[in-house]
DNA sequence: TGGAGCCTTGTAACCGGTTACTCCATTCAA
DNA sequence: TTGAATGGAGTAACCGGTTACAAGGCTCCA
């Protein structure tokens, strides 16, 4: 492994020119130039980042800390980071809290001396104790978690309009008895949207005590909706699950069931994951740019490192857009939507 | 900020002991170390990684570069990735070479110092030009990439054996003309499938020049293929796409031009994405366990940085399986494989 | 009481770069 | 010819930790 000193021993100059030859600082003759840049070829020189960021005090690396690494909604965020990150030349160091409380704080600590910035997601952890660990000091936005308490920059889903919208939009249909699939009881967004959905059936549908059904956001938990919806012979004639996946989960429980869709019942997700627009009927949905979710937290966290002093005040709050497909069609309608035919 | 020089102060001790309090090496009394975590919690301090992998030479965190971070494929092999390297405590360092040759120089050079080992992914590069890219020193295993000659152990699907799998069971279901879709001209595993469908036509088969028609992996170019299928009226009884987004846009386009799926035509993919088991009818394919090729890969780096020493010899080589769905099924099977009902 | 041996603690070098400051050799004007 | 200005190159401190080695204090035994 060879060093910048083994590179100037070689050239016959001192550590100080053969690191301006390098970094191009102008202050060097061309001859000395080529004699370092020479012995870097020779040698097969690659400088040492870790040493170079240590002196710097810049690491050109964001850290990103996400509650998981499963599925197309980690994956489109981390995408939407890059994409941004990669033009500005910035590497991303992943940490992973596992959906660990206790494991954030260890995340967010390794990332000391490591990263020049930090992006966060800490979906369920309460403001005070995110205070606790962070670093003041270290520009960081969130991900999908209103901190106006901790005033710093985030980046998030309208969640509540968003499932507002959608709830209207099946009243709109002539839906009267909609069910409820809720996401996990302590996540912000599973919340958020079943306010929106219990607000708008009480101010427009005049519904005071919708019917809400346990779920996790994932397939599995949508099937077993399914499964309760028919078996405990629930009236509905419309179902709003917090997510996609568990619609997924939903549909495939009743047509098990012998349920048509939209035909005996409405069905609507939230998300829009590309599954979504290739079910048959298609499915209904409250669209989610993702991956904007990610790169307009990196692009805040880009004005920060700038020197910009960012707060709560530059939040940006993405409002999800409703796409009717078939699964809240009328029965014309769901045939000619999108994906395969039988 | 503060250093480790500013805790040893408080604590009225030299750094040295301050260090070995606080990374616990037992030779320090009961009293000091006490002292010493004291004013660590006083003055809010978090050991720097970089300076602490600096003087180490360990930096907890392994290098992974790939192609491009677009999609499920690239997210599923994170995940396998991650899930190892959480377990020993390793970060991951992203790099990306946005499908550029030049770039893939760049993102293995800036790893230097940042990273203890390296997984990378290079789909369509030389050996001869990787192995000048690469750093003997460090530790590194090649995802989805035939290295032989670099002697470097790598993890690859054996996408030539499962191309073979899929056409002796189309073919063994009845079929006869069947039509490939092919990858990207430059790309391994889609020449390699390539190989085995046409290989496979040919001894079981008969057939020595099957039809091909061009892709690139995207659902676009399975649509445009069925255009060219159905327009051009080339027999078949039945279409191999390369991967299962080609399959995706495939069925679109037959059904758009009024073909029934498997009726008129059977139709396969490679890969198994979770969509491939919702369409309707749902898709048969060849399962691929992705994730399994990034943690496979990442438990192989593990062993090389403990010490062992591993060349091509150690590389792994996952078999896809079959997965027989409704698009390869009678007429009675399509109707009730997964996924909704009209 | 003196010395061997053990344990705790401190001093300082080091990891591999960057950069402030200094020195020295030109060049050019007076 | 002399002195100032210019700019290329070197010395050494520094980033923030770790750790080899040395030093000092203690116990324990002869």
């Amino acid at each position: 492994m060879t060093t910048l000193r083994d590179v100037a021993r070689e050239a016959g100059v001192s550590v100080a020119t053969a690191s301006r030859a390098i970094n191009g600082l102008g202050n060097v003759t061309a001859p000395t130039r080529a004699a370092v840049m020479a012995a870097v070829k020779k040698l097969n020189f690659v400088p040492h980042s870790g040493a170079r960021s240590l002196t710097r005090r810049k690491t050109d690396t964001v850290g990103v800390i996400l509650p998981d690494l499963f599925g197309e909604f980690f994956s489109e965020i981390i995408r939407g980071i890059d994409l941004v990150a990669h033009e500005s030349e910035m590497h991303l160091l992943l940490g992973n809290m596992h959906g660990s409380t206790h494991e954030t704080a260890a995340a967010i600590a390794a990332m000391r001396g490591r990263v020049d910035g930090l992006l966060v997601m800490p979906p369920d952890l309460k403001p005070e104790l995110l205070a606790d660990y962070l670093d003041p000091a270290l520009p960081t936005v969130l991900l999908n978690y209103d901190a106006g308490s901790l005033d710093l920059p985030f980046v998030a889903v309208d969640n509540y309009h968003g499932a507002y919208t959608m709830t209207e939009a099946l009243l709109a249909r002539g839906a009267r008895q909609i069910v409820h699939i809720a996401g996990p009881k302590h996540n912000r967004d599973a919340r958020d949207r079943q306010r929106g959905f219990t607000d708008a059936m009480a101010k427009i549908g005049g519904v005071l005590t919708p019917a809400i059904l346990p779920g996790d956001f994932s397939e599995k938990s949508g099937a077993q909706a399914a499964r309760l919806l028919v078996q405990g012979q629930l009236p509905a004639d419309a179902v709003f699950a917090a997510n996609d996946q568990m619609a997924v989960g939903l549909i495939a429980g009743l047509a098990e069931a012998g349920k048509s869709v939209p035909g005996d019942i409405m069905v609507a997700g939230f998300d829009d994951i590309p599954l979504a627009r290739h079910l048959n009927p298609s499915l209904s949905t409250m669209q989610v740019h993702i991956d904007r979710l990610g790169s307009t937290a990196m692009m805040l966290l880009l004005r920060m490192l700038r020197g910009e002093t960012l707060g709560a005040a530059n939040a940006t709050i993405l409002t999800p857009e409703l796409i009717a497909r078939g699964t809240t069609a009328g029965e014309a309608a769901a045939t000619v939507a999108g994906g395969a035919r039988l």
